[in-house]
DNA sequence: GCCAACGTTGGC
DNA sequence: GCCAACGTTGGC
């Protein structure tokens, strides 16, 4: 089991809109960047993820869970990109902003830090607990 | 809205 | 294969 984080602007896609699809999921298209691209290859049915709000709002809001593994991105011709579909699982009881995780030590490395610019990015399980613990969920779901 | 960071493209 | 030009992302 895995964990990711995947950013999204909210007046494009937000979480509303994402929880909105239910258990259907929503294809993650539009990544037209390899190290997301190869990212999202490695994803497996059931791993989990963070679904953060980019641009406006600035933190982690929901936890999602891959529902299709890699496809192609049904958006372009071009076979270079491919895509997952992903779920949302729960609600982050108290969002988690960019500015908590920056204070925090534990979290210094994570990508969302590190590699500001990339929009899908892997997370260690450390990271994917400390946020949640940061977020006051009691039960990640795992 | 600005601009730094950084990925991609294309000429050589 | 280098690197300048250009485009995009995303925090501020």
């Amino acid at each position: 089991m895995a964990y990711w984080l995947f950013k999204s602007e909210p007046f494009k896609w937000s979480w509303d809109d994402q929880k909105k699809r239910g258990e259907k999921g929503e294809e993650w298209d539009g990544i037209r960047n390899y190290q997301a691209r190869n990212n999202m290859r490695e994803m497996k049915l059931g791993d989990k993820g963070f679904f953060y709000h980019s641009n406006e709002g600035l933190e982690v809001v929901g936890i999602v869970e891959i529902c299709k593994e890699i496809h192609p991105d049904s958006t372009t011709d071009d076979e270079r990109w491919e895509c997952v579909d992903i779920k949302a699982v729960c609600d982050m009881p108290k969002p988690v902003t960019l500015k908590d995780v920056k204070a925090s030590e534990k979290l210094a490395k994570m990508a969302l830090v590190t590699s500001m610019r990339l929009s899908v990015q892997p997370v260690t399980k450390d990271e994917y607990l400390e946020v949640c613990r940061m977020g006051g969920l009691d039960k990640p779901p795992l």
